[in-house]
RNA sequence: ACGGACGUGGCGGAAUUGGUAGACGCGCUGGACUUAGGAUCCAGUGCCGCAAGGCGUGGGGGUUCGAGUCCCCCCGUCCGUACCA
């Protein structure tokens, strides 16, 4: 029979799902292997042939690794909290959980008839209450931690307690770090101190450690989402999703001490088999900078202002020092006949959007506070003004300003008329700042003469004598904002007894989301859950109706990256109630091996993940901190956009060709000529712009045919409009007028100037977006051509960490390879001449043994897959295949013994067209319970080599020697040989190299 | 500006360790078979040239018997970060 890609597919679909063909349990008696796909939030736009690619590489590992002898967890689930269910709720009414569920029969039915493994019994979603008790779970975790920075681990807070009941709080103790930075420095405290605090200051003090913290914080607030954003989503001062205006607040907030594991988050990436982009993008977020904090004592009464800098040896060059706006010492050493003028700058300066700030980068602004700094070292006074271009968020919001050794400074301090001198020998401060690290100091008294690389270390050194400064590392990475002023998210395990925030107790999780009226935050702003009548709490009933004795509970909820965080462990032991996953669970699967997504989450979920599991690990609930030791990024499909022109003003579509010949119309005569050929009554056409011919600079205009006298400058010029038309009605750049008459309603009574019955288009690589119609759905193509195609093709694209358009015209090639390899089972495909009318129709497997040549197709193919799927490189083995499929045809095998084991490498590849010759070929299992075949290099050597004889490297010609032959025997050999001898003419060549079964190259 | 990735036919791309550049596929050209072709098969297809031959991996230099691959400089594209002190 001939292939029929629809039933068969159909047909081990419901198959795959009646066997539980995919279903893994737990079996250390074989080895792992787990392939995570980054969980997919499900929009109701549904799927783009962009989508699944990752998916179907991770697909083809896992299926392989299955074959090899793998217990392989290849699990799927949802990222079903979000934002867009939300807001969609907000406009229509509709429950985002009822949004939700819908985005996801869809999203499912689309994944499953592309033919995927996943063991969907293990599927989880982070908004199924039995999945985020486990979210609030962590969440309570980290709660109940503190960070031992001696110790570079988190601790329960029980030790903290203790550490306060017996030692008290030194208030420089280095082992342990208190929150937010931002706040006053916590006082110190004795133990005797400690018991006679009253709970609610303990608790209080207690908060300032947790690693999980509620603090008054200066956050992104999106107005428009009525939502705090994490600094990850936030780009270019807008919102990543919405790109709405975000503004600087102050108000409290929870957060995630992440910034306690900023060194070990930097170390741990060394390890990591990660794309090296993923990897810098995560070095440059982390930012860690070495260099110095240096006190300045304020000049006149106490205190000083404290700046980070990474060039101490400059500081004989201080000049000045500058402060953020938001740096909270402005109002406190401001003298009052200043203070006006200051302040005014501040509030200018604040209320400028993070927008404004970017994009006037180049425009220098300040004042000067009228306060003075000593200098430590020169006790001269320096002044302190404040500029924005110093950031409030970064090291102390404050830097000592250095105009002779950095830009911005020399910027400031030009622009302001301060006066600097030089500290670095020969070089001329007017004209910029030296920010070399190779120049010599100067004007620097005990740094004169020295390198930089070496004057850091003895400025600091220096400092430190004199307890003015001291080695400082710092880091851009920011705690991390985690409460969100949203409904559709985790609760918030917390409630608040007297203005303090108390865990929910362990047995009243999952704190469920409770019902409210409308999914909009209260009339005085409070979050959509203050709405609820419900949300509150009694530490021995659980969730109580709001009332007397009842706590109110915190009224944020999670971040949509906390569910992601850890749900690569869930996946493990997706229906434990009792545990987030069983420690045999965690202890048979451990890290995932091979982990598939997008480069977008570099700042974002990547870091959040390895966060969670470094303190997962500490805590002791798992025994690896790192959660994906290899990880790739799938390239994005872009689409391919056709567009067809329009005559402004007119009825008249026309085609790309068309376009460029009314573009290259010179004269009238060309002009009427044109009008002639496409017998139009068009008229005149005119040209501003003959030059190059770009769409912008493209201008015409269609006068009345009547109206042949006109010239070019009576003319009303109009632009051409490039159209984008649908690419689903375009094939090999060609629309047919019919199809574009349905495809708009514009299109209806217009007049086509093409060629003939149809139109050729313009093509442009841009994002697949509905916007430009170029999405390509996948269910069309499967539709068409079948699942095992698209999955082929795909991969055939290129290499999976790249980029490329999608073209759909290429498939016929992939396409024709599955018919073909259907044939090599069926019947032989006349060869010389003709059609052979039998082709396909009998089932025509041998059991004859295959010859040498035959052993030769297949296992060079065995070795070629199996070492491609192990480097990922599936560009190349569908390739392979190919050539194997074409070798095979000509060889007019059709053996068992070849075709059995290449269906098998296939299968990962393209499961459903395997599967059924495997049921063909009289196997009952799955084709998924077969086993790898090995390749064996006893039927790939050669018994000669064809060697490429090159002169200086260039090859000449080929000579064919047995492999045997040695080196001095090949030499021999060619420089016997009559053509090498002409070529020689008579001369002795130089020297001549022959590597063995490589080439012979003659050096003349 | 800095950091990362990359640059090969008309197109997607191959060349894994420095060893025959352009595998495989699309497209294109010609042919066969056909009532038909959006089916199938055969042949060709980097560029210039009738040919012999020459030229070719963004450009320029270098190392090497030999460079798409290694080194230096320059140009270009994409991505990320962006006043980070």
């Amino acid at each position: 029979m001939a292939y029929e890609h629809k039933s068969i597919e159909r047909k081990w679909r419901e198959e795959w799902r009646k066997r539980g063909t995919y279903r893994v349990e737990n079996d250390p008696s074989k080895p792992k292997y787990y392939v995570l796909d980054m969980f997919p939030y499900p929009s109701g736009a549904g799927l783009h042939v962009g989508h699944p690619l990752g998916y179907i590489a991770s697909d083809i590992v896992a299926r392989s690794k299955r074959q090899q002898g793998f217990n392989v967890l290849h699990p799927m689930g949802y990222d079903s909290f979000g934002l867009p269910a939300e807001q969609y709720a907000i406009q229509t009414g509709q429950h985002p959980a009822k949004t939700t569920e819908v985005n996801i029969a869809r999203y499912r039915e689309q994944l499953d008839n592309i033919g995927f493994s996943f063991d969907w019994s293990r599927e989880v979603r982070t908004s199924d209450p039995a999945y985020y008790k486990w979210t609030q779970w962590i969440f309570l975790q980290l709660f109940d931690s503190w960070y031992d920075h001696a110790a570079q681990k988190a601790r329960p807070m029980a030790e903290l307690i203790e550490r306060f009941e017996k030692h008290g709080w030194n208030g420089n103790d280095g082992s342990a770090l208190t929150g937010n930075e931002e706040l006053e420095p916590l006082a110190e405290f004795g133990h005797t101190d400690w018991a006679t605090f009253s709970e609610r200051h303990k608790q209080g003090i207690l908060l300032r450690f947790r690693l999980a913290y509620l603090s008054e914080a200066w956050v992104n607030w999106c107005p428009a989402l009525g939502t705090v954003l994490a600094n990850d989503e936030v780009k270019d001062g807008v919102s990543e999703r919405g790109g709405h205006p975000v503004e600087r607040k102050r108000m409290p907030q929870w957060s995630m001490r992440i910034t306690a594991y900023a060194q070990r988050l930097l170390d741990g990436l060394d390890g990591l088999d990660w794309s090296e982009s993923i990897k810098e993008s995560q070095r440059n977020w982390i930012g860690r900078s070495e260099g110095a904090l240096i006190r300045f004592a304020l000049a006149s009464g106490e205190g000083s202002v404290d700046v980070f800098t990474t060039r101490p040896d400059t500081i004989f060059g201080v000049s000045f020092v500058t402060l953020a706006p938001e740096h909270e010492l402005i109002a406190q050493i401001t003298p009052p006949e200043r203070m006006a003028e200051v302040m005014a700058y501040v509030t200018q300066a604040k209320n400028r959007s993070e927008r404004e700030r970017m994009t006037e980068v180049k425009r220098v602004s300040g004042v000067f506070t009228g306060a003075y700094v000593k200098h430590p070292f020169t006790h001269m006074d320096v002044p302190v003004w404040v500029g924005d271009y110093v950031l409030g968020g970064y090291g102390t919001g404050a830097v000592m300003a250095v105009p002779a050794g950095d830009q911005r400074d020399w910027n400031f301090a030009t622009h302001f008329k301060i006066p600097f001198t030089a500290v670095t020998a020969n070089w001329d401060i007017s004209t910029g700042a030296d920010e070399s690290k190779e120049a010599t100091l100067a004007n620097s008294v005990f740094l004169n003469g020295m390198k930089v690389a070496d004057a850091i270390p003895r400025a600091i050194d220096e400092l430190v004598k004199k307890g003015v400064g001291e080695r400082r590392i710092n880091f851009r990475l920011r705690d991390a904002a985690f409460g969100r002023q949203r409904y559709w998210g985790e609760p918030i395990p917390i409630y608040y007894k007297d203005g303090t925030p108390y865990p929910v107790e362990e047995q009243h999780l999952p704190l469920v989301l409770p019902e409210v009226d409308k999914f909009l935050p209260t009339e005085d702003g409070e979050p959509p859950l203050a709405r609820a009548k419900d949300w509150s709490y009694n530490p021995l009933q659980g969730r109580v109706a709001n009332g007397d004795g009842a706590y109110p509970l915190e009224t944020t909820t999670m971040p949509g990256w906390a569910g992601s965080s850890w749900y690569f462990l869930r996946y493990m032991d997706p229906k434990n109630e009792g545990r987030f996953a069983s420690p045999e669970a965690i202890n048979y699967w451990q890290q995932v091996d091979l982990y598939v997504g997008g480069s977008e989450h570099a700042t974002g979920h990547l870091l959040y993940f390895r966060f969670w599991t470094k303190f997962l690990k500490e805590r002791g609930w798992i025994n690896f901190d790192e959660p994906a030791k290899k990880l790739v990024n799938q390239g994005m499909i872009q689409g391919q956009s056709a567009f067809v022109f329009r005559i402004n003003g007119t009825k008249i579509i026309a085609s790309h060709e068309w376009f460029h010949r009314l573009m290259a119309a010179h004269d009238d005569a060309d002009i009427k000529q044109l009008a002639n050929d496409v017998n139009l009554q068009l008229g005149y056409i005119a040209f501003t712009e003959m030059g190059e011919i770009t769409m912008d600079a493209a201008k015409a205009t269609f006068k009345d045919a009547a109206d042949q006298g006109i010239s070019f400058k009576d003319c009303d010029f109009q632009n051409i409009t490039e159209l984008h038309i649908d690419v689903n009605i375009v094939q090999n750049n060609i629309v047919t007028i019919d199809a574009l008459r349905s495809s708009r309603p514009e299109f209806q009574d217009a007049e086509f100037l093409g060629e003939g019955e149809t139109l050729k288009c313009g093509t442009l690589v841009e994002k697949m977006s509905k916007r430009w119609l170029n999405v390509v759905n996948p269910d069309d193509i499967i539709e068409r051509y079948g699942a095992d195609t698209l999955r082929l093709y795909e991969m055939f694209l290129g290499p999976i960490e790249q980029s490329k358009p999608w073209d759909t015209n290429g498939i016929e090639g992939t396409s024709r390879f599955l018919k073909k390899f259907w044939n090599l089972f069926h019947s032989a495909v006349a060869s010389t001449h003709g059609v052979d009318p039998e082709a396909g129709n009998a089932f025509l497997v041998d059991d004859a043994e295959p010859t040498k040549a035959e052993l030769k197709v297949l296992h060079a193919t065995l070795k070629k897959v199996t070492e491609d799927i192990e480097r990922l490189s599936f560009n190349t083995s569908v390739s392979q295949f190919m050539i194997a499929c074409n070798s095979l045809h000509e060889l007019k095998c059709h053996k068992r013994a070849v075709l059995e084991p290449l269906t098998i490498v296939l299968a990962p590849f393209a499961p459903h067209i395997a599967e059924e010759l495997w049921q063909l070929l009289g196997h009952g299992e799955s084709i998924a319970q077969a086993t790898w075949p090995k390749w064996d290099a006893a039927h790939l050597v050669e018994d000669s080599f064809s060697y490429p004889i090159s002169f200086n490297g260039k090859t000449r010609l080929q000579l064919e020697f047995p492999i045997a032959l040695d080196a001095q025997g090949v030499e021999a050999a060619v420089l016997a040989n009559p053509e090498v001898q002409a070529r020689l003419e008579g001369k002795a060549p130089k020297k001549v190299i022959v590597v063995p079964k490589r080439i012979v190259n003659i050096v003349l």
